[in-house]
DNA sequence: AACACGATTTGAACACGTTCAATATCGAGC
DNA sequence: GCTCGATATTGAACGTGTTCAAATCGTGTT
């Protein structure tokens, strides 16, 4: 059973540390020839080979600096966590309501995300595999999701909303939760220039506004307590 | 681009619909034993060579019926459908409470479920992927889905809930994506026996139920409204 | 200049998923 | 019993992802 013994394939996983400038060059040129590829032919007829061939490279060369096809697009999801985090920076800088923020933030990451969706279907197929490296629990993509709830964080923060003081420590996390949801629809959505996704990015926000408003009427105390309640045992289990 | 050509190998997938007694035999014998390798070694040891040298079939007989690796796994899946709805007679045809009879159903997929935790990462891996025609929303898997949406709708109906007019045409595609979400969980839970997974359904459950009673108070009904309306828009959308 | 040594690069080799033309098997009709 | 067509089965071949021992490069040291 190869759940108790984790396949080699996913082991360790260290990318070689690259040591030289020349090193980095060449690992960028795979990089980007790996991108342009993807996007011109799709990620299944995209070829190790191609890659190597297109970059000038020999293929034990491009394996040299990522050890599979699927790091690959790792690699590229990690560049498009940065361009996230970059394009972000001006909302969180100016905004002060919570729900400009979220928006700002949602619509950021649906533009920064564009250029990736034909193949995106790949990053979260993989992704969903527990024992992948991309899926967003595992050690290996742990950096990018601190950082990205950390986003998260600085939305609520940064913002004048009167969050319930309960609320607070666990609302980072269920905002990144409920953008994993939207990035999910996204992957699916075939409407034209994925209008359909920014639409429910936006109108969910809305209601997330009011959910939080809505957090601090008394008759719903009960409801909430569950809420929290299991939240805790979830966090508990994993 | 292979979004907008399909890639071959999603195409149709017309399996050979099995003709002949001794034929269905075959099938059947290379399914079992996939299965039981699947299990033993896991999904990425196991070869199609090792399935079909351990059936006794040569490798090109293994393809004449499953047209991939992958579509092993689909009928895998199938299999594990009909045993949930098998398994869900008994409360559909006893409990009379919406909780009861949700609980039940819940609990008859996790443990359905159970004996296929170990590869159900790859099930759910390539079902992640939006061309793969084990993806939920796929053309391949929509009777299955269809049957399942059936299956939740049967769970309201024979119910004595009172469930506002407006909600009943969307309880059980909601409950049906409400179960893929515990699923999700449940290809993610190493907790012994997957004990996490069955609290979270049963509480997830419980919360639903209050939520579905909660739905008739006046208050809420901006907040219901503006879901109903986003559940039009989705629908519209997809 | 020669050397050492790690970083980088190469290409051949392997195992696997998949395809396909060719062959074998079987049952129905004569 | 024989033939024919559909069904079932075979194994060789292809392209792909991945591995690895060997070759090469670059740089600091003697």
């Amino acid at each position: 059973m190869d759940e108790s013994a984790p396949s080699l394939r996913y082991a360790a996983a260290k990318q070689p540390q690259v040591a030289t400038a020349k090193g980095e060059r060449t690992r960028e040129l795979i990089l980007e020839t790996a991108l342009r590829l993807f996007y011109e032919r799709g990620w299944r007829k995209t070829t190790m080979r191609g890659i190597a061939a297109e970059a000038g490279v020999s293929l034990g060369n491009a394996y040299y600096y990522f050890h599979s096809k699927e790091s690959l697009i790792q690699a590229i999801y990690a560049q498009s966590h940065e361009e996230h985090m970059a394009a972000c920076q001006g909302v969180l800088a100016t905004e002060i309501s919570f729900g400009a923020r979220l928006q700002g933030v949602m619509k950021a990451k649906l533009d920064t995300l564009a250029r990736y969706h034909s193949f995106a279907g790949v990053l979260f197929a993989t992704a969903a595999d527990p024992r992948s490296p991309l899926n967003p629990w595992s050690e290996a993509s742990a950096a990018v999701r601190r950082q990205s709830i950390a986003l998260f964080a600085e939305v609520v923060a940064g913002s004048d909303a009167r969050i319930p003081k309960w609320l607070r420590p666990e609302l980072p996390g269920l905002l990144w939760t409920y953008h994993m949801g939207i990035i999910l629809f996204w992957v699916h959505d075939r409407s034209p220039d994925r209008r359909a996704s920014y639409q429910l990015a936006r109108r969910t926000v809305e209601l997330i506004n009011q959910l939080v408003a809505l957090a601090r009427v008394p008759l719903l105390r009960p409801l909430v307590q569950s809420v929290l309640a299991l939240l805790g045992e979830i966090r508990a289990a994993a």
